[in-house]
Order: structure tokens, then sequence, then C-alpha cells
DNA sequence: AAAGTTAGCTAACGAGTATTAGCCTGTCAA
DNA sequence: TTGACAGGCTAATACTCGTTAGCTAACTTT
């Protein structure tokens, strides 16, 4: 990894924890393994490092939503459906990247007017108008029975993200919450399907 | 107002804008209209205001969900309770003061284990725990088919913390988000109702 | 009236901040 | 071999931060 790669993990890792106005340069690079001014070899100032993770984000964002390539993909089987939306949701929750990126996210948004514009866009346009796009396929497939697929959508989504935030908070909670949510898509299947 | 109150006030409104960290002394002191030393009259530091607005957030919070007391009022009518729901998170909403402290508390959860506990405590053992038992009433009073009531809680609780949350982030969505939140109540005991 | 307390002020300090200037060394292309 | 450059370093700067000391004026209590 380059020095520059490490820079930006560290620099993610550290405001995570500490936020944007509670660490500084001097304890990211001393995390890096170099002197404070070696950093500016590298980037423009703290903000660039700011800006570069916020760009990642985007990409990252863009990587998982852009040109709606989860569209389309509309499951057949509910279980399988539910198997495999629970094993997503323990790897976004257990990942130690997008887990520090959530929490930076989260704790910059009102600070950040891109970074609220990316929560908003990842939530609102992009997860949810994910399940959407799947729900009304299961509708169309004869699977669901028809309603209004963006209100279910958000009643599907919603009480994921409060668990994952959850979990961010309490890591311990992991296990517990991984339950209730398989319970949850069980019991919305249980609920809607025809 | 005493010039505490106005210290704490201002601290809260500034913390909620720029975070712990990124607020000053000074800069607190210019909004109140003193000179920072004079802030030291009133606390012993930053950290002191910080651990008033902390017990604070505890006492409205022990005020809302203290000793069961929204327990057991168990409503008759669901169109009553849908309207007083509406009105109460329209309330949540808009209410300055609240707001602040929602924004402040979702900033430094993670600085702060005194805070996450309280975000914790609040939103789980508060307000799902809440909503629970008014469930749990309701299908002991034949209104609400018997069911998971805290699985129920938590899909009722989930959206309309999600959409308080976007729109603390855009204000803008404040009516989009009541109407969401208004079908979105109507659509859970239309399905859940005996 | 005298004494004490409260709450403001100015001046100042020491620590920590982001950043810059300028030097040195190793790598690689010409 | 030479020269450019990348990427580290030390030293230093200018600034902001939280906090303290000590003065003063205005109430409050005795």
């Amino acid at each position: 990894m380059s020095t520059k790669e490490k820079i930006l993990e560290t620099a993610l890792t550290l405001f995570a924890e500490n936020g944007y106005n509670g660490t500084s340069v001097e304890q990211i690079a001393q995390n890096v393994g170099i002197k404070a001014p070696s950093l500016y070899k590298h980037f423009k100032g703290k903000e660039d490092i700011l800006n570069s993770l916020i760009n990642q984000a985007e990409a990252r964002y863009e990587e998982n939503f852009g040109s709606d390539k989860n569209i389309g993909k509309v499951p057949d089987s509910i279980d399988e459906f539910i198997h495999e939306t629970v094993e997503k949701i323990r790897f976004t929750m257990s990942d130690p990247l997008i887990r520090k990126m959530r929490i930076f996210l989260v704790q910059e948004q009102f600070r950040n007017e891109r970074l609220a514009e990316i929560t908003t866009r990842h939530q609102i346009d992009g997860i949810q108008k994910m399940y959407q796009a799947i729900i009304e396929g299961m509708m169309q497939k004869g699977i669901l029975a028809k309603g209004d697929s963006a209100l279910l959508a958000l009643e599907i989504t919603a009480p994921v993200a409060l668990l994952i935030s959850k979990v961010d908070r309490l890591p311990n909670s992991k296990k517990e919450s991984l339950k209730i949510i398989q319970k949850h898509l069980e019991h919305f299947f249980e609920t809607y399907k025809k």
C-alpha cells in the first residue's frame, strides 16, 4: 500500500473515532509512521485529505448504485432473497472500512453539504429505490401482492438501517441485531406474499 | 433567561452546527454577549458545559420515558392514535431545541460513552418499548391482531426515525416526510388491525 | 455603612494547531 | 555520471485554543 493510501486509510480511521476536528495532522502522520510535514508531499493540507475521503465515499456510492446496476435482478425465491440480504447486511456491518466510512459520514453530515447530500442519496435514492425496484419486480412476477412499492421499500429498509446504526454504536449487539433483521424480513414477506 | 442558561443554549446551538471540537469557548462567549473568561464564572471549563448539556439530555429522556409514564395509555380509536402520533412527530421535528439536541447527540455519540448509552436507551428502550406496550394494549383490547409486539414496534418506529433524521439533514423535506409517515401509520394499522 | 459576593472585564500564558521553508538521501532517466 | 525528482526529515512560524490571575463595579447581606 502506498503512503498516500496509508494516509487516507489512517485518516478515515481517526476521523471515525475522533471526528475531523478532533483529529490532528500530526496524529495522522504518527499513525502512518511519518512526520507531519511529510504528509504535505502527498496532500495540499488537512482539508485536501477530507475531500479525497469524500471523493472515495462518492465513488463507492457510484460503484454500488450508479447506472441502476442492481435493478433488474428480481429474485425468484423469497427464502433465497432473505438469506442473501441477511448476508449482505452482515458484511456491511462487519467490514471495517465500510463501518468507518459510515460512522465518519454520520458525524460529518451536518458540517459538510456534500456529505449530507451523499448520505441522503445513498439512503433514499440508493438503497430505498433499489428495494423498491425489487419489490415491483416481485409484484409483477406474482410473488408479492400489489401495493405501494415506495412505502414497502421504506418499511423493509428502515428497520435494517436503525439496527445497523445501533451495531455501529454497540458492536456487541451484532448477532442479536442480525437475528432481528432475519425475523423482520421473514415477517415482511409472510405478510405481503401472494 | 440567566447567563448560565444562555450559555447552555448557545453552546447547544453551536455544538449542533459545528460539533464540540469545532466550537471554541470564545465563539460561545461571543454569541452570549460576554468575553470568554467570564464564562468561567459559570462553568469550570468547556467540558463542564458539555457535561451539563448531557445532563440536560438525560433529564429530558427521564422526563419522557422515566417511570413508564407513557405506558398504560392505550388508545381506543386507531384514527385518533394516528392523528396524535403524527402531531407528536411534527412537534419533535419542528421544535428547535429538540432538533438541536438530536443533531448534537448524533454527532457526538461515538466520542462519548454516556451519549452513546443515552442514544440507545432513548431509541430502543424508550421509544420502541413505549410503542411495544401500546401495541400489546391494542392487541389485548382486540383492536390489533396478535403477533410479535417487539417486532411490530420496530417496524412502526424505524421508518419514523429514518424520516426524522432525513428532515434534520434537509429541513425542506418536512412536509413530504410527514405525509409519508401518515401513510406509513395508516398502512401499518390497515395491515394488522383485526 | 461595611463587608462580602457575583459577574463582568483585560492581560497573559502555555500548549497545540496547520502549514512552510529548506535540507538530505535514494532512485531512476538521460 | 549527472541531474531531476520523490519523499522523507528538522526547524520554525503564525495562529488559535482553553484557561488563569487579578482588577473592578454592582448588588446583597450583615
